[in-house]
DNA sequence: CTGATGACGGTGC
DNA sequence: GGCACCGCCATCA
């Protein structure tokens, strides 16, 4: 699985701290974030990858409230500490993950 | 094999 | 600050 090395990173995120598609394919290797979003397309319900801990670039969910899986994402996030704003976005200078070996 | 598409990012206007 | 274009690579028809 091509994906794997960007579950791999995913799987780091610590709780409470989120990370951007450009963060993860940085950490990765490889810049285009496409692939890290394509990757989590693929991903299903019942998977070990944090997913709802990456979003894009500007602190939002890039997901369509169509599956519903933004609002489950707000919830996850919420319960773990992390605080929405009015326009639903997250404010990645506090949550933001600095990375896996810490500040980068 | 070719073409189109997709949970995006960055840059230019 | 928002909008348009390009690039990037795996997956599907």
């Amino acid at each position: 699985m091509t994906y794997d090395r960007i579950y791999q990173v995913i799987k780091q995120i610590p709780p409470g701290q989120v990370a951007t598609y450009g963060q993860i394919a940085r950490i990765v290797g490889d810049c285009s974030a496409r692939m890290v979003g394509y990757a989590l397309a693929a991903l299903h319900d019942a998977t070990d990858v944090p997913w709802q801990r990456v979003i894009n670039s500007q602190g939002k969910i890039s997901l369509r409230p169509d599956f519903g899986a933004a609002e489950q994402q707000r919830q996850l996030l919420e319960a773990e500490g992390v605080s929405f704003d009015s326009y639903g976005r997250i404010d990645l200078a506090i949550y933001g993950w600095p990375g896996p070996l810490g500040p980068w």
